[in-house]
DNA sequence: GAGTGGTCTAGACCACAAA
DNA sequence: TTGTGGTCTAGACCACTCC
């Protein structure tokens, strides 16, 4: 066991044998018995090793069957939501947020029903270097946030006040790409009608909802990465 | 243990705990031990609770310390990236590839450096309900995948011929805004300069190149969904 | 040094789906 | 019916790290 651990070792030889193509989609794997005796180990250690290649998505389990290398139909990635303020800041710009408007939310104003309850909803402008790199509008709920009411929304992004409030369980993540409206271009400094990037993210806390935030983003000053890697634990 | 495992019991009482603001970002969470006893049950079945909730990255274990809240510092999702031809079909709507063309790629091919060796490029158009619905370009080792040379790129798209043909093993996703070029806007039948969703992907298996694809579809035909529950196992 | 989490064992019983 | 994976037990030893 020399720095890896067995279930590492026995994990990364079957992911090893579906990447060779020796197993393929729909192949079944050694049943966990048949490993227990090949690897000279308990069963609850084999069950650990396939386990975290079921939740990878490699394998797909089947009582009473046995377990199969998957099918991959659909691919999964993990998508980083970075907090705006790192982000910039790990790019080597100085990052700056600028409150438009904090008031009360009405039922005309963008996902109220989210909120399902009394909200204030703040706008702002999140900037790189000084120039405008995010359109911000978010509904936070005074039922979990009571005191989003008099938050220090004029020196502090909502995003990174709130994180500290609270914490969220729950969200949902949705990605567009959007034409910006002519007020919002002038906002970001773009061109009438340039393609810009829609996030809009909706957060809940054990069921109840949260947050809803929309950000808009210039199509040529952001871009989401994702990387799937089955080896990351 | 009426449908619910000891385990998930745990698990989501701590998660309450948290969520309710009981326990707080660095804030300790009780010993294994204590939960031991708290639970009547073994250790391995707490510490598998805490492993899952330490994955999900709501706490931080420490050795000789303890396990903690974490500080929720950069949010993460899990993207879904789906087969085309699966999405429309689920949508209730008719698939359709329309091959544009396949030719060997050459040094003048986007991301022909990450392929580093022998490919072809192929050009095509996805279609939903006969409409477009996505341009793809796509480029694939023959090293990789030599049946690549004689695909049946005029049938199928290379994108679910091509899983069958090969797992791969990690994969880097793209996601920007961009405005659709004069050419781009005419087989995507959308207005010139309509703001666009861009997806590159690069393709690996066990390190070694195998597919870079771009697909760009209409904003208002498309978008991405993420969810991040740290309640799915 | 002491006590935590990290890993592992050698069993066990059960639910469930395939044969 | 049968045998698989799903879950759990009651221990054990180790590595690490905080005191």
């Amino acid at each position: 066991m020399n720095g890896v651990t067995l279930e590492q070792r026995i994990r990364s030889d079957i992911e090893r044998r579906i990447g060779s193509g020796e197993l393929r989609p729909g192949d079944r794997i050694p049943f966990e018995h048949e490993l227990v005796v090949a690897y000279g180990c308990s069963r609850a250690t084999v069950s650990k090793a396939i386990e975290a290649l079921a939740k990878a998505g490699l394998v797909e389990r089947r009582r009473r069957a046995g377990s199969f290398v998957a099918h991959p139909h659909h691919q999964s990635a993990v998508l980083a939501v970075p907090d705006l303020e790192r982000l910039i800041a790990e790019r080597g710009e100085s990052y700056c947020w600028t409150l438009v408007a904090a008031r009360p939310a009405t039922a005309t104003d963008p996902e109220f029903a989210h909120i399902n309850g009394p909200a204030v909803r703040i706008d702002g402008v999140h900037r790189a270097d000084g120039s405008p790199f995010a359109l911000e509008t978010r509904l936070i709920s005074l039922s979990a946030v009571p005191a989003a009411e008099a938050g220090p929304f004029e020196k502090r992004s909502p995003g990174s006040w709130l994180i500290e409030q609270i914490p969220w369980t729950e969200a949902r993540h949705d990605i567009r790409a959007v034409m910006a409206l002519p007020d919002e271009a002038q906002a970001l400094a773009m061109p009438k009608g340039g393609a810009c990037l829609e996030v809009q993210r909706w957060t809940w806390q054990s069921g109840a909802p949260v947050t809803y935030v929309r950000q808009l983003f210039p199509g040529d000053r952001y871009h989401l990465s994702a990387e799937f890697k089955p080896n990351a634990l």
